[in-house]
DNA sequence: TCCGTTTTGGAGAGGTCTCTCTATTTAATT
DNA sequence: AATTAAATAGAGAGACCTCTCCAAAACGGA
């Protein structure tokens, strides 16, 4: 009933990705994400009303894929020690399997003009993050965290710290080196040790 | 001999920090530099030859004072360890009492234009991040490290996890809680401990 | 007082970006 | 084959930004 799409939203934002990757997300123009697919302009705005709404929906879409593995390494293990260790070289080994998106996310959603967002948008990124601080938050009490210092230390150890390191490597434009993945194991495993 | 300044570089730079912690490094055009200052762009010009040599000033400034402390605290105590623990401490006070600059610095030389910065603000850069590096080595190989793997660590545990943490507070636009401090000093010191 | 130098003050050229608008194309359905 | 909904194609208005250029102003020194 209808002529076929050519250019798709997730072939636009997989284009979008590649620019915010290379060149920040100011690189991210809706002539740029044209030009990258080799469509007209007007077809971008088909997709997305405003540049906005394509800047949230690259973070969303983004992260999303991010916390959807990570929630999962943290709730696989049975004992919340491994599950904490776990998710710490998750992070790291992820971030070395997805180098573009990485880079992308170092950035943070202000980069991408969270405030400008859709209230929608917005909530699902909120969304995202309440069930992720959750599901810490409730991996620190297992561990037996009491004082809500002590679930900020949890998750710093799980998501501050591996990320902390991923962000040295990637921010120069290198490489992860081969023993990041254990380095971020141990380094998590030691803050947790003396909750 | 000549017409005082009425706009002075440090002025401008103020004015680009301050813009720059509001809006990010986007925000801080020549236009709205000599705007916030009641000059008109020629004056902007006349101190700076492009807005990536501004850009490269403002970033190059604010580091350099930041390090200057951080060095500082680094090498006051005798005792490493000591030495250590105060240097993460320190970042998160300074962080503290230094918030638009703290804004600034957490969103790296690239977001204000590292690429197209001249050689010799360049090796400025370089030679600030050599000297850091250089006194963390040292205080590494006191530590008793003995491979790059722990020297990395010891970075870690110096500069990037207390900057983690600045990171979750400030980005959110939040104040830093009280015990930052204590928590930064707690996990570095426990960081360290088994090197 | 006059000169030389630095700085201000401001207009505007040229470029890029966002977003709008309209005409045209395409393919499934009738 | 005609209809119709969805999508492409592209031009262009309007805003903003970088950077240039030149005339006017302000001060110290001769």
């Amino acid at each position: 009933m209808a002529r076929p799409p050519r250019y798709d939203t997730s072939l636009l934002l997989d284009a979008a990705v590649r620019l915010a990757a290379e060149g920040g997300p100011a690189a991210v123009t809706m002539a740029a994400v044209a030009k990258a697919v080799g469509a007209p302009s007007g077809s971008v705005y088909h997709r997305f009303p405003s540049r906005s709404a394509l800047m949230a929906e690259v973070w969303l879409r983004t992260v999303e894929r991010f916390q959807e593995g990570y929630v999962a390494v943290l709730t696989a293990s049975g004992d919340p020690g491994q599950a904490a260790v776990a998710a710490s070289r998750h992070v790291v080994a992820w971030s070395r399997t997805h180098r573009e998106e990485t880079a992308l996310l170092l950035h943070g959603p202000e980069a991408f003009g969270r405030g400008a967002w859709s209230p929608e948008q917005a909530e699902r990124a909120d969304a995202g993050n309440r069930r992720l601080f959750g599901r810490i938050a409730a991996l620190a009490a297992e561990l037996g965290a009491r004082h809500p210092a002590q679930t900020e230390r949890v998750a710093l150890a799980l998501v501050d710290l591996p990320l902390a390191l991923v962000r040295r490597h990637v921010r120069g434009g290198g490489l992860l080196p081969a023993h990041a993945e254990q380095l971020a194991a141990d380094s998590t495993a030691l803050l947790l040790s003396d909750l």
